[in-house]
DNA sequence: CATGAATGAGGGTTCATTCAT
DNA sequence: AATGAATGAACCCTCATTCAT
């Protein structure tokens, strides 16, 4: 065996696509999805053109690739968050509390996933169905409480959509502050108010 | 609709200039601002690319230039619909019917406003004058409403900010529905009573 | 009316559009078609590279193109000389005559359409074509020489494949020649006497 | 087959040299020089790139050195086929019926050393050479018959490049049927037909 | 000997922008 | 004013070639 491939050259292997990735990230979080070049990537990650070729098929795929990476881990942690609770205003608090502490500790995260607007039709719909999970988040807590009568009656869709969009709208303003980490706390707190007042208040069964 | 002449006597004059920002606004919301070309824009207008040059200094100002117009419309729009009201309850509710009939009506407004991050460093900045404009369209008659103890007491710029976001993921919900004439009553009614729950009960004073 | 395209423009635009024509016929036949670029062909011309996509789809587009409108040409050309004769002779000494004269007069669009190899796989559905029709080229006239019982009986067919291969390799080789006109009228004597050898002894019938 | 180590001992050492150049003889005659990877040659012979750079110095030198190989094999066989007869006659039907077997058994041959004038500037030498070469196989025994006045008065240059060029069609056109070993015989004949009758009828001299 | 990750020049193509008419 | 032919920088991607292991 004169090439052993599963030593260092396999971490140094890894490691350069880890690098380019969470370049690619980096850039397609900054510019959008047209604006960022594979040059653009590259350069971060310190490799040829050549290189990025050998490990991803193509910019698009990558892209799309990233976009689905990055939304399912994201739904997942949330969804973690959302079962580790029973009671709704515990459920609320949590979600809003992994969401935001992803959100500080991983910004471009968060970026990437609202680039919107229109990079290629692929990600159109995979951006749909990303807020469509973002909605089912809320939903479902959200509907057994209602089914528990433990909140008013409400048009539950609307309801987490319109979450959705707060929370979402919220988040990326305390990342556009100097310091987010600082406003974390409040703004953990003040959204979970609102959220709270937004589905009417709660009353617990035994 | 803001991009159009408002001068009736130089409507002729300006026939060319008109049609291709009309275009451009359709363009830019279908496709984003880097997918949109200048012949997209050109051919829908049908004129000639030299002409577009002519009129306009190149596209990024153009688009900037658009994105300005349409959002002080809507904010102007919307700001109408609110004074023209001085409770609380009929402020919410005249601002979202205001909103939606504008989202039905011309769709591409919407979309164009809702493009996202990506484009341009110019549009970052602009962008996030709009969504400020937003908040304070909420804010300011929240605020009113706080100051004579009429809502329980909260973080007047947040809830603003989520009210902000909030409406914009249901209004773009709504646009994506095969009819969203037929739901738009309905996304009125409810979405005012998220609005209204999320602020706290309204105590009317004297 | 503030261009008027039928005058000057009109004839600049056509002579660039045959310019790059021109061009590109001489790097494909020197260099085939991988191996020519779309900068050779602009180089030669003398235009910018998007000159080149503005008036043609795409290399392949433009080859294909060339190479059709080439074989058309030539077989038009040479049916044309076959038929203003009646006798088998004649026909063979105006078809190889007309085709040297083509050689000599026009060499790269002989050594276009012998490129042959596979450039492409729509070349290779193209170049079986022009195979063919150069066959039926000779094999019409050999057909009826046959029925008339003016040679003797043979596959026509072979015969006329075999015809086709040898004016092209006689006529390539004389291309090769430093000074080709000079041995043009013996390669029209000779290759004549070649293929009326090879068809077998014509009795004229009355 | 030319491509193939002749040395026994050596069977497994050139193993991979030897499967490479047979990939390499099948790529490059299904595509072309340009279009051919060296990616697609050691894909096929099942050896990494770098192998491919250890036997060969680089894609171009192998693909000379492969065409030199396989036009020499293809010379020497047909060259021992014809003067193993005496007659001109019998030279012909053994020289065409040594091609037609070896097309017939190895295509790729064939279509390896037809794959044309485009390639690169290097293989334009090699192939007037061969070409050369495959006249004079003709030329020899042509002249001779001419010299012992067996075949009337005739250019016998110009007469062997013919005759190259018509065989060498006729057999591209047997490759491309769906079953040529079907027709091979049947072609033999009508083209040793075809010469004869093109060299003039043959006089035995005693 | 053999491997395959890494390179980067270069190819096809697009598109914002200019300018002679 | 208006046109559209012309430009060329820049994009995405391929592939011959190298070299540390």
């Amino acid at each position: 065996m004169p090439y052993r491939s599963s030593d260092k050259t396999r971490q140094k292997k890894d490691s350069k696509r880890t690098s380019m990735m969470q370049a690619a990230v980096q850039v397609f979080a900054e510019k959008g999805y047209h604006a960022a070049t594979v040059r653009d990537i590259v350069e971060i990650a310190d490799v040829a053109v050549g290189t990025f070729y050998f490990y991803f098929p193509d910019k698009e795929t990558l892209f799309t690739h990233l976009y689905d990476e990055t939304a399912d881990f994201l739904v997942q942690t949330l969804q973690q968050a959302s079962v580790s609770r029973s009671l709704w205003p515990q459920q609320v608090q949590a979600i809003i509390q992994a969401y935001v502490n992803l959100a500080i500790f991983e910004p471009a995260i968060i970026q990437l996933l609202l680039i919107g607007g229109s990079g290629t039709p692929a990600l159109a719909t995979r951006r749909q169905r990303f807020r469509h999970q973002l909605t089912q988040l809320w939903q479902r807590p959200l509907t057994e409480a209602l089914t528990n009568e433990q909140l008013p009656d409400q048009d539950s869709r609307l309801t987490a959509e319109a979450i959705v969009g707060a929370v979402d709208e919220v988040i990326l303003k305390l990342l556009n502050l100097p310091e987010p980490e600082l406003a974390a706390d409040g703004t953990v707190l003040n959204l979970t108010r609102f959220v709270l007042r937004a589905t009417g208040p709660f009353r617990e069964k035994t």
